[in-house]
DNA sequence: AGCATTAAGTTAACACCGTCAAATTAATTG
DNA sequence: CAATTAATTTGACGGTGTTAACTTAATGCT
């Protein structure tokens, strides 16, 4: 026969040190400094021997992005792992996530958004396990706080959860991108954001009742009454 | 003497027909495939000839990420023109807002996260005035809405303003990153955001107490009690 | 032992990129 | 017409992703 193929850890090694100098190269310069040849210089190959273990920079970068949801999971797993209590668990877990992506805006961005054609990201496998899990921390904490009674939701724990997340992630998007009008600072806004998310997910007003969405087409409709909060207006012409 | 030079018009037209031709490019191959070269080829002129409007190709992005926010400014514009209601507007401001989000997601992406390590950014007067007057859109319909009574707000209007366009842009960003779980689309999300925001930001429990978060040496602190929502634990160790 | 086999890594090459200096074109004034 | 000088083009450099050809080295077979 022939020489024998690396063993499954050996290759999982590799890829490790590569996406270890490839995330670093990221946090410190930004995607454009991530390149196969100062990756491979780091490590003290040759400029193509990463190759062999990724394919193309693009897989590079998602199996890069796979990594930054791991890292944001564990940042709220282990923010929570002293609390048993749901409700402070997610008080707990907001506050970590959102540290966490203020401390590491790059790595925090590389979550979301392309900013490449790119459809590799919908195939890989690997990246759409992390983000699973990684949201997964955030639906397990609302649903025990709302199986607890602690959080007496008036939605399912799932669409609360991706309330949360969004209402999460957008804070830490426009603090990152400088969004804030002067003088204010995300710190303010974060305990009011959660606080409002909380009173208003348990407001007894709002229920699931909310009509679905047009996203095309028919313009405008969305603006419909809901209960409790608005009567619409003389629509447009 | 010698040749004059161009006038500012000329020279404005110079550069909008080369952030045309970035755009297009942009929006169909990721900002990788933005090149000189290429722009230069749509436009028939050499690769070099718009270094004389963009000294640099991170300029030539963070004009183009200023456009970006006129455009999504010009999209809530739009779509509250036709009403009057304060609580109407900031309803089909949302829903304008995250349609043109999800039409254009490469487009949107650029107003947030750099992806490159850059402080052009925050040094360019243009793109601070186009970041102003988009959110200056949300917040106008906010406090008209508040002052008209209508949505009668226990935070100022500005906090407000901040947080629906943080809700708004966290379902975007969810959405575009594929982060919500199968089955579950935004357009049932959207409401519930806009409905939970409206309601919480309307809650007497909630006020402007909230105790300013600590972002770094001390840790957990953010998980304390809040008025009327939950009774903290003991701390960790 | 020696040799064939074949995985892992290297080198060479290509097209493309951002960027700048030098050369060139073209419009205006005296 | 000629000098001046803004606008543009050309040439060149180092860096990039990527592929193909080549080299190295470990293994099993005879």
């Amino acid at each position: 026969m022939a020489r024998q193929t690396f063993s499954a850890e050996q290759v999982e090694s590799k890829r490790e040190q590569i996406l270890d100098a490839a995330m670093q190269l990221f946090e410190d310069s930004g995607l454009s400094a991530v390149s196969f040849r100062k990756i491979s210089s780091l490590l003290g190959c040759s400029y193509s021997a990463p190759y062999r273990y990724f394919s193309s920079k693009e897989e590079l970068v998602t199996a890069l992005r796979a990594r930054a949801y791991r890292w944001i999971e564990q940042a709220m797993l282990e923010a929570i792992a002293p609390y048993t209590e749901p409700l402070t668990q997610l008080n707990v877990l907001a506050d970590a996530y959102i540290r966490a992506g203020l401390e590491r805006p790059n790595r925090y961005a590389l979550m979301f958004f392309e900013l490449e054609g790119s459809d590799l990201g919908q195939r890989s496998l690997e990246l759409a396990a992390a983000k699973r899990d990684s949201l997964g921390v955030c639906t397990k904490v609302v649903t025990a706080a709302h199986n607890s009674g602690a959080l007496q939701l008036t939605t399912d724990p799932l669409t609360a959860s991706h309330l949360f997340w969004a209402g999460a992630h957008g804070l830490v998007s426009l603090q990152v991108a400088g969004q804030f009008v002067m003088g204010r600072t995300i710190d303010a806004l974060v305990p009011t954001m959660i606080a409002t998310l909380m009173a208003g997910l348990q407001h007894p007003q709002l229920s699931a009742d909310s009509p679905p969405r047009k996203t095309s087409k028919t313009k405008n409709t969305a603006a419909a009454a809901r209960p409790g909060v608005a009567i619409p207006e003389e629509p447009p012409k």
